[in-house]
DNA sequence: AACGCAGTTTACGTAAACGTAAACTTTTGA
DNA sequence: TCAAAAGTTTACGTTTACGTAAACTGCGTT
């Protein structure tokens, strides 16, 4: 528990490269969201350099694109979670906000479920209808197992 | 149960103009989906006629958009419905795609239970924060409850 | 000194998924 | 019958989310 700001902290900060790798984003994506206000890793000269706070938002940049949202929808999820801690009024705005975002999340969440769903239905065809060849194949060849 | 092909049996097709009131899109974006061959609605002359295969398609495909896949991977998930009762090679590769699909529902499953879970923990935040509120205000100004 | 590598800015290019406008035909209600 | 409403094709425009290329900087080698 330091009251240190994180670029004095233990942990290194990372560069760009690094972070393409770990997370496999091209820089340019990078450089994009910052460009976007997404992310903003700070500087040592011209250099960018993404600290663990900058790592935690990329993570959360990914998961809502791999969800199918915008960036300006992810923008507003993120700003979720670091909202400003501010009055009433505001916190009763902040907390409408989160119930539109989980109405949409659920919505997702139940088109998974059927798309699961008809998956399962197709599959399970599927299995009987191999089922079927194989014992058609096992009637017309003698064995059945190789 | 009659052998008859759809547009012969009871149920009425539809206009372009109903299906876009019906589900919310344009008839920009049908017409869109036919050209990319993700609808085929047969025509009357000109016009075309949606019939419940077709709705049906179309439900899928909106499906698949709110989970953000794009119009390529729409396209091979509806394909697995229709797939075309092949040999045993074919229903194997099918199955292989089958759990291609799954897979990546299920990441999205799990990003989303992230992202529920983290607009939980915001919410209980905002509330505890709402309460302390009301409480230095109940104190402060005389009642509380109003 | 020269090189390569990682990083930087600037700027134009592109694929996907439609939007929008024009010009025309077909249906349909008054 | 005739004008509005609905539908059609053709074609260019737009937004989002980056890709790609050019030209430059700083740093550690060799």
């Amino acid at each position: 528990m330091s009251g240190q700001p994180n670029y004095l902290s233990g942990e290194r900060a990372h560069s760009i490269g690094e972070l393409t790798r770990e997370f496999g984003v091209t820089a340019r994506t990078l450089r994009f969201y910052e460009e976007r206000g997404l992310l903003r890793p700070r500087r040592a000269g011209q250099r960018r350099l993404y600290d663990r706070g900058d790592r935690t938002r990329l993570k959360l940049i990914l998961r809502g694109r791999r969800l199918g949202f915008s960036l300006d929808e992810i923008e507003e999820i993120v700003s979720l979670y670091e909202a400003p801690q501010g009055e009433a009024g505001q916190l009763q705005l902040l907390l409408d906000r989160i119930a539109e975002r989980r109405a949409a999340l659920e919505e997702k969440r139940r088109d998974i479920a059927a798309v699961l769903r008809d998956l399962a239905r197709v599959e399970a065809g599927c299995l009987e209808r191999l089922d079927e060849l194989g014992q058609k194949s096992a009637g017309t060849k003698r064995g059945g197992r190789a």
